[in-house]
DNA sequence: GATTATAGACCGACTGGTTGGTCTGTATGA
DNA sequence: TCATACAGACCAACCAGTCGGTCTATAATC
């Protein structure tokens, strides 16, 4: 990959993360890069396509860590903690792409739209995976719907680019070990006897036995 | 307000909700609402100020929610159980609304994002405070760190919009109660002994007793 | 009750500035 | 000599916002 590409593709991605896809011009973009529309359009078809490889490459490493997590434990316990520590990590290398990735997916073009709609897909497949492997072998609480548990720990993972900073109060390893925490709560099976009294009512859904 | 004013409103709703607020010119959105330039002009500063009105109804009304949901009832746990119900419904009643608040925010001209900074602040105050509450009266978890808990408690619910549907397999109801039942098994204090033996590690907010 | 005055609601052609993208030219290295 | 890498002037399209003007309804005056 050449020099001016990834100067190009750093600076545009700081300046997406801070002023948004429609925030930032062309123009500002190469004036910042030290370079020229000439140079630009060597290396990228358009604006639109710039927005996707800053998706691409983001999607592709995070769908790699994933699956590199998955398959090295065996048990869904292990399976979920790893893959939860190592997506949460994510938030921190990829802190500017992921901004963009969640902002302005919606404007990606339909053709890469579809392509990263895919690998997404992929990813959240890990994690509904992982879970209804973990509920069929009875180490996670055969109670949950599946789908509504799945989208909360990922929406409680996702969410933390909007709050997260490098120079916070928890470094990501502890937020991290927290989530996990938080996770393992709700997931693993244990009496509930004591929290259902502390409920205002019995949840629709503790009748699957 | 005027009737014109409303369907503006509702159109535009509908078009950013699809399109994103710099997918939508005002041309279509006039086009949208059977007016004109002028009828918009004469009802909205600018697209701008559109854009505002619509984050600040919106985030008007959960604020009232939450505030009247935290008031009527007494101890933190059916405080937070009252707060995530009404909270997890708006979902269901604003969801256009919301797509736009959580995806457009940052294209808010600074003194409304100011404006709309200041309420979006208020309502976190309101989960913090009662999760802050339970953790000194005992009834939640001493040892979880209050910043990150309610952030994972705002993103689990707030991810909602990029998945929710109103003809999906579960009612908002059920969502609703899933997810309080999610929030309390790792709120509320218990035996985690038996969910140590589980964790890779001891986490490393469990020596503060 | 007829006429006039006034205000608010709305229309739509027009504009000034911006923006993504193109095209021709040049430098460099093989 | 040819291909690649980049420069920067230029362009056509687009878009938010303006402005002179119309239409309607209600109020004021006689």
């Amino acid at each position: 990959m050449s020099r001016l590409r990834s100067t190009i593709l750093e600076t545009s991605l700081q300046l997406f993360d801070q002023h948004g896809f429609h925030g930032v011009t062309v123009n500002q973009i190469v004036a910042a890069s030290g370079t020229s529309k000439g140079g630009f359009y060597h290396h990228f078809q358009s604006k639109d396509e710039l927005l996707f490889v800053i998706h691409d490459t983001f999607i592709t490493y995070v769908l790699k860590e994933a699956g590199a997590a998955n398959v090295i434990h065996t048990s869904p316990t292990a399976k979920i903690q790893a893959v939860i520590h190592s997506f949460v990590k994510v938030f921190d290398l990829y802190k500017p792409h992921i901004s963009v990735f969640y902002q302005e997916s919606n404007y990606l073009k339909p053709e890469y739209e579809e392509r990263i709609k895919r690998k997404r897909d992929e990813f959240k497949d890990v994690i509904f995976g992982i879970i209804h492997e973990g509920q069929k072998s009875g180490d996670f609480r055969k109670e949950l719907p599946l789908e509504v548990t799945a989208m909360a720990v990922l929406g409680m993972v996702n969410w933390i680019y909007k709050w997260y900073q490098q120079d916070g109060r928890y470094s990501i390893d502890e937020i991290a070990e927290v989530y996990i925490d938080l996770i393992l709560h709700f997931l693993l099976p244990g009496s509930s006897d004591h929290l259902i009294r502390h409920m205002s009512k019995v949840p629709f859904f503790y009748d699957i036995k």
